[in-house]
DNA sequence: CGCATGTTACGAGTAAGTTCGTAGCATAGC
DNA sequence: GCTATGCTACGAACTTACTCGTAACATGCG
C-alpha cells in the first residue's frame, strides 16, 4: 500500500536497471539487455519483466510507439539518491543526517575521496 | 553466497531488531518484545522467530544459560552502519562516497542538522 | 507429584522479488 | 499472402522475508 510516488523505493534489481537507464538515457530492452550481459549472465526476459513491473509501479515510463517499447526512468537519479539516503538515515541512523555523514566521512578510505569531500566542503563554507 | 561476515546485511525487520539491541544492551525476547509493541502490533513468536534467523545469520549473539536466552548484537552500531552506507553508495552512488555525501548535505533541511554539520566539518579541517 | 506458566522450537501460510520458458502477436521481406 | 524473426505478455517455479499458531518443554509452586 505504497500510494506515494516519492516512497516506492525500486528493489535491487530495478535499481541496477536504473542505473543503466539514467547513464544511457531512454533505451529498448535489447539495448539495456546488452548492457546487462556484459556483466551478468541475465536472460532477456528476466530484464524485459522487470522492466515490466517498474512500469506497472511507475519507476519507468514507456512509449510504445514502435514495437520495441523504449523505457525511460520515472524519475532523476538525484530524486532516487535522496529517497534512498533519507530510507537508510531514518532505519538506521536514528533520524539523523549528519551522523550519516560522519560515519561516510570517517569511512573514507581513499585520498581521492577524501580531497573531493574536503573541497565540497570548502565550497559550502564559502557560501555559508 | 554471502560468506562474509561483514557482508550479512540485515533485512529490515532484523535492523529494527539490532536498533533496540544497541540501545538497550543485551535483551530478552520478552524485553525486546515489550519495546517492540510500543510501536507496532507484533507477535511475542514474530520477534522470537526473527531472534533466531538472526541467530543463525550470526547478526546476534545469544546467552543460553538462562531458561529465557539473552540476546544482543553481534556486530557494533557503528560496523553496521558501515557496511549499510557502503552498500547503499555501491548500488545508487556508483561507488562515490562524496557523492553521497553531497547529496545528504544538499537534502539536509534542518537548521540543527546543518550546523551539525558544519561544526563536524570544522572539526575536520583543523585535524587537516 | 502434577499443573500453571513462561519460554523456545517448529512449521505453515502469505507476500514480494527474481528468474526464465513458452506462447502469441506484429511485421518485414520474400 | 506467408513465413521467419523479433518482440511483448504471461505464468510458473523458486527464494527470501515476515508473521503467527501450536507444540513441546522446563520450572516453580501448590
Amino acid at each position: 500500500m505504497a500510494l506515494d510516488k516519492s516512497v516506492t523505493k525500486p528493489t535491487e534489481a530495478e535499481l541496477s536497471l536504473l542505473n543503466i537507464l539514467w547513464q544511457m538515457g531512454p533505451a529498448t530492452v535489447k539495448q539495456i539487455h546488452e548492457v546487462v550481459s556484459a556483466t551478468h549472465k541475465t536472460g532477456y526476459t528476466t530484464v524485459l519483466k522487470i522492466l515490466q513491473i517498474m512500469h506497472e509501479k511507475s519507476l519507468v515510463i514507456r512509449d510504445e510507439t514502435n514495437r520495441a517499447h523504449v523505457y525511460a526512468a520515472a524519475n532523476s537519479e538525484t530524486h532516487t539518491q535522496s529517497s534512498l539516503i533519507k530510507d537508510l538515515i531514518s532505519k538506521a541512523f536514528g533520524g539523523s543526517t549528519s551522523k550519516l555523514v560522519m560515519r561516510a566521512i570517517d569511512d573514507s578510505t581513499s585520498e581521492q575521496e577524501i580531497n573531493d569531500i574536503r573541497q565540497l566542503l570548502n565550497s559550502l563554507e564559502k557560501e555559508n
